[in-house]
DNA sequence: TATAAGATACCTACCGTATGGTTTCTTTAT
DNA sequence: ATAAAGAAACCATACGGTAGGTATCTTATA
């Protein structure tokens, strides 16, 4: 995105860029990394540029971070919508979102991951990130609210860090199928 | 500790203060405001004299981080030691360091918690993470490398993190005796 | 046992750089 | 013509790190 002066405004992709960049700046280098300037260069605009659609750094980071639950929320959704069993919905969900299998899509797991992991770190947005979660569990509460579900999800939790960690779990794959049945034979 | 240039040398002292100022600087308010100057303050020391202990700033987070492994390794380590069936110890072990149950010790429990976070959130404390967890399953293999075991250990870290982002889990006390039953009713 | 020599602990002053933020200006879109 | 988008120049501050100093401690040897 040369010669950003002269060329024709596009305030909306210019923003879209610019959360994209400093996702991509945090996970990468860190958020001490994530400077206006970087973020600036980054997608070819001046700093001026980036504290126009951001007022101040936090903006900047909290903006990034409620893009990356937005994500994670809709890809839940989706997934949802897929099931024909309403029963345990959000847990599949919340597994298949939690867990990467495979080759494929590990970057970009990793990528959220490291988003996640950056946004616990800090206090206040570890509260951003509680309530959003106290919500989407209330929320669900009709579907998936069995011990055993709660269960489920805490190992998915588990998975989730290790994996993050680089820590290796042995069949990981048959572990999370396992997972997937016990949110099939559910007694009421 | 005022006084310091004239005073009586004593770097272990001081050493131990500055870790532990760093540590309350690091989870009080983030990694990014652990600077020579406010741990200096915090112990009454001078840049110059944090700089003699630890020579780049990295070295000193390095040097907080190894702490915090090491004091949980041998908290892990007591409770191994005061449990007198062997298949599972570690597991149980790792279980009780892990949940923070009651009030008492919580605040001991977030500061090792964000501690724990913020480490996970640079690229190269977390595979020093990974390589000392790796070694901590290798080191237990003997009693402590079943399936049912590991998967515990996933709950308990699911628990962990809920726990530390501030969302809920009910019946949290019934879960870990639960948790615990798991590994006493092993069949090799 | 006394002490000189070296090592260790700690301080003061300084430097270059990068940061978040402010202000002002120019260009484009409506 | 008016407002939004973005550039450009500027500022005060704080940072990590360096250099060179002084005070205290340890130890080898005479």
């Amino acid at each position: 995105m040369d010669n950003a002066y002269k060329r024709k405004k596009q305030p909306e992709l210019v923003r879209r860029a610019l959360l994209d960049q400093a996702a991509r700046i945090t996970v990468e280098q860190g958020l001490s990394h994530v400077t206006f300037q970087a973020v600036a260069d980054a997608v070819g605009v001046t700093k001026g540029g980036v504290m126009h659609h951001f007022a101040t750094k936090d903006a900047l980071i909290i903006a990034v971070f409620n893009d990356a639950m937005a994500k994670f929320e809709s890809e839940v959704n989706n997934a949802m919508a897929k099931d024909p069993v309403s029963d345990g919905s959000f847990t599949r969900a919340y597994i298949d979102a939690t867990i990467s299998l495979g080759e494929k899509g590990l970057e970009e797991f990793n990528h959220q991951a490291t988003l996640y992991v950056l946004m616990l770190g800090d206090r206040a947005l570890r509260e951003v990130w509680a309530h959003w979660s106290n919500e989407q569990l209330q929320k669900h509460k009709p579907t998936d609210n069995t011990e055993t579900l709660s269960m489920v999800r805490l190992v998915a939790d588990g998975i989730w860090l290790s994996d993050f960690s680089g820590i290796s779990i042995p069949d990981k794959k048959s572990l999370r199928n396992r997972l997937i049945k016990m949110t099939q034979s559910e007694q009421h």
